[in-house]
RNA sequence: GGAGGGGUUCCAGAGCGGUCAAAUGGGGCGGGCUGUAAACCCGUUGACUUCGGUCUUCGAAAGUUCGAAUCUUUCCCCCUCCA
């Protein structure tokens, strides 16, 4: 390698920031990038209804792309998802339907919206599905002109289709294509974008290099892979796995307030990191921020991250809420509410019949428990009595305050 | 094609006629400590319960038995080795 800070600045950002894994030819692509300013894109599955953050780093890709005046192209998989990528996969993935892939595809299209400058007219982005081209293919001709750029030696030699058939579990001629389906989006948004630069996550190298492979031998063009680490945890987890399920990027799925919490218990050894990736703080900042403020990175963390996906208010709003249950242990006028009729409690309504009123997917046994773990409070105080009968006069102004644990609660209004 | 091994509760994995709602570990949840972290300690982890119990679960179905996760039969699915 060249000098390190001769590198283009993108570049350099990119691997100070964390971002970088492997590249089809750095020195090229940095010469390349001080030239001129790129059309790059990264490519999404429509798999799920929603993204998680297991995405996010990709999206700071494009981030970072704009940043550096380069255009991001957004390629969303409604077509590619129809066969389903094989790679890291295990099995066969059940196929969606036409209806739920449309619908993913346009609500993934709008949260990508949420992260993405619009407003520069140098850097905003393309937003692509290759549906469009991918299902008008005629398979002849594409055999003819693509097909014939792949040897089926080279494809038996991918990561992804060697483990399938090393531990003879099936793989369908439908999924055994899709790597030639995503080398030939790259060279459809070679040829149609003038798109020279493909990014995606480290289990992606294979597909991408098949991309620039293609577009060499079909167009002789030269194009470029970068590719992403995978993020773990420090205590070794896949990044945004729970076992309350993913962190999704979404409302629906998931509260800005729960979005936010999440980063707020981000592991002391992943916050620098985390900063780095998912933050546009700038890196010599983070860098010089000090251990002994590790909850105020936090903060700082989870309110920036909150901010980018939700908005500046929405992230204002989770952190006040996070004072008042833990800072102050107040009844939290700020939480999420649901409202709670009168007539309710004329048939006797005991702690229980609360809990499971305002947190269905909990079974009374499970309540029970909690109860006997004095987990269950009402405006602070802890229940024991698992009878304990809910009554008018314990609503504060018509409210009370209901917590399981300490770090659920909810605000009961009586109507 | 031949030989063998296996499918158990969220996961891994024990149990191999009654004492089994099922060991142990991981994960989850709750409590303690603390910093809403990590580590550590304790409790809990099928459902319902008037807390006495009751009901449903061990790949699927049928059967043997007073009684089956455990035995038999058929079916489905995985894995390993040899050709």
């Amino acid at each position: 390698m060249y000098n390190y800070k001769l590198m283009n600045k993108f570049l350099k950002e990119f691997k100070d920031r964390g971002f970088f894994y492997q590249c089809t030819d750095e020195n090229e692509l940095s010469n390349l990038l001080d030239k001129k300013k790129i059309n790059a894109y990264i490519g999404f599955d429509c798999t799920a209804e929603s993204l998680h953050v297991g995405s996010l780093l990709q999206i700071m890709c494009l981030r970072l792309l704009q940043k550096h005046g380069h255009r991001p192209i957004v390629l969303l998989g409604g077509g590619t998802t129809r066969i389903g990528d094989p790679s890291g996969k295990d099995k066969t993935r059940k196929i969606l339907s036409e209806k739920e892939i449309t619908k993913n595809t346009k609500n993934i299209k709008k949260i990508l919206k949420k992260f993405l400058d619009n407003k520069n007219k140098k850097t905003k982005p393309i937003f692509v599905d290759n549906y469009t081209w991918l299902k008008g293919l005629n398979y002849i001709s594409f055999l003819r002109n693509i097909g014939k750029h792949f040897t089926i030696n080279k494809m038996l030699t991918f990561e992804s289709v060697k483990t399938r058939l090393d531990r003879e579990q099936s793989l369908s001629y439908m999924e055994f294509n899709y790597m030639i389906l995503q080398a030939f989006d790259f060279l459809e948004l070679n040829k149609k974008k003038n798109c020279v630069l493909q990014i995606g996550g480290s289990d992606q190298w294979g597909n991408i290099v098949n991309g620039v492979d293609l577009i060499k031998r079909h167009s002789n063009n030269i194009s470029y892979g970068l590719t992403t680490p995978l993020i773990t945890l420090a205590n070794g987890a896949k990044m945004g796995k729970t076992a309350d399920g993913a962190i999704w990027l979404d409302k629906k799925f998931l509260s800005a307030y729960d979005y936010w919490q999440f980063w707020r218990n981000t592991d002391d050894r992943d916050v620098k990191r985390f900063l780095k990736f998912f933050t546009d703080i700038s890196v010599d900042e983070i860098n010089n921020m000090e251990e002994r403020d590790i909850n105020k990175c936090k903060i700082l963390l989870a309110n920036k991250t909150t901010e980018l996906l939700h908005g500046k208010e929405e992230s204002m709003k989770s952190e006040k809420i996070a004072k008042e249950i833990f800072s102050e242990n107040s009844l939290g006028s700020n939480l999420p509410s649901k409202k709670l009729h009168k007539s309710l409690l004329q048939n006797d309504m005991n702690i229980i019949d609360l809990v499971i009123f305002s947190k269905f997917e909990i079974s009374r046994s499970e309540v029970r428990r909690l109860i006997k773990g004095k987990a269950i409070k009402i405006n602070n105080k802890i229940i024991e009595d698992e009878k304990f009968k809910i009554s008018e006069n314990i609503f504060v102004e018509k409210y009370i305050k209901l917590s399981i644990g300490k770090k659920r609660h909810i605000k009961i209004e009586l109507i």
